[in-house]
DNA sequence: CAGTTGCGGAGTGATTCGCTCCGGCATGGT
DNA sequence: ACCATGCCGGAGCGAATCACTCCGCAACTG
């Protein structure tokens, strides 16, 4: 039997999964309005489970870095250390790690946002060395690299833009696409090239989590 | 001499890069007053040379047009198959060619942008096919993956929110960054690797250009 | 010095924003 | 069967932002 609590819990994670995909498409534009209307819920309700959109954006990060961490962790349990990598990389993409961009500049950020972050990148940079040594990922890749990579691929402008058309009946055919550019970066990221242009990047330059505060 | 008009034209440069930047930030959002702005000079101005928004796009998209062809000219110039596609891709992701999905559904497409575009997709499929037959690109690519890739980096996430954070110091250090993902993905389309996953993207999907219309 | 031309930005109505508040309906107890 | 309860959607609010206009000022010309 349905209860209401029931639809309640379900309105809550089409909520956040509406929110993730809403940012991923509009940035840091992205409206309540929008959000609550692609969770097919009223904006009322939204406002009833969040007081403020920072409360729902601060609860959508933390979401965002538990996933992390756990993808980050089933990475490592993976006894294949490029599998395991390969894995995370694709688990991030697709949950949507990298829509979180736009937004972790305008939110406030929590001690337990801090805490998770720095596990997270104790686990990144694990699963990062046990690559290198095992000697599946090029030695000149680091960490922020595959960070960077995964928040370059955070938004898909494909999938964004049929969405504005309407042409929903071809999103499935972008997604797919998109596994296929994804796939291609992380061929990229396999040893036998050349060495890459430039210095390799800072911490820095890596804002989509919340290490540095 | 400095004389009035020079300072016009360049007035006119800075707009139209200034127009591609903050249309690579802020996406179908972006407004007259930011492009003015991050262009350095005033609303007014804009408005004198161009009596729309929408006019501006066009002018922007026919520039972008011209830009493809171009560079997919000078990669077919290159006697090496693999350094020409490589060129074109780093050429046209320089150039901000990405940037431009946004606005391809809002603005009415003319008759000169569909001729431009054409052509440019003869230019562009030769390019690959040239790669293809000399056995540098790996067969399981095709030509709309690649314009895929250049659309998804179009945008750079990382850039974006540095400028929002007010960090230019750090813009130099991203842009390169920037170059080693785009220098991974086109290790990436070398030979050599696992088939892709999926079924090759269809032309339809790619909706930064106007071959269709 | 008067005339002209390109310039920046305050101002305008329309739109969209985050957010509140209330009428309506499904649910559950009696 | 019938009311009481509580969650739901969306109309409505002031504030902010949008595309765009208009005008006074500064710079150049003859």
């Amino acid at each position: 039997m349905i209860t209401r609590k029931d639809i309640t819990e379900r309105n809550d994670r089409a909520l956040l999964q509406a929110a993730r995909d809403v940012l991923a498409e509009d940035g840091a534009h992205a409206s309540v309005a929008a959000i609550a209307a692609r969770a097919g819920i009223g904006i009322g309700s939204l406002y009833r489970r969040y007081k403020t959109k920072e409360e729902l954006f601060q609860r959508l990060s933390v979401l965002s870095l538990d996933h992390w961490n756990e993808a980050a962790e089933q990475g490592l349990a993976d006894p294949d250390p490029w599998m395991g990598l390969a894995a995370f990389v694709c688990g991030c993409v697709e949950f949507g790690q990298g829509s979180l961009g736009p937004i972790a500049g305008a939110i406030e950020v929590t001690q337990e946002m801090g805490a998770k972050s720095r596990r997270g990148d104790e686990l990144f940079d694990e699963l990062v060395r046990r690559a290198h040594e095992a000697g599946v990922l090029r030695r000149d890749v680091t960490a922020v690299d595959i960070s960077l990579l995964i928040e370059q691929f955070g938004r898909s402008p494909v999938v964004d833009q049929l969405r504005k058309q309407g042409r929903d009946d071809l999103l499935p055919a972008a997604a797919e696409a998109r596994r296929r550019l994804i796939a291609i970066a992380l061929d990229g990221l396999r040893p036998g090239h050349d060495p890459l242009p430039g210095s390799p990047p800072g911490k820095e330059l890596f804002t989509g989590r919340w290490s540095s505060q």
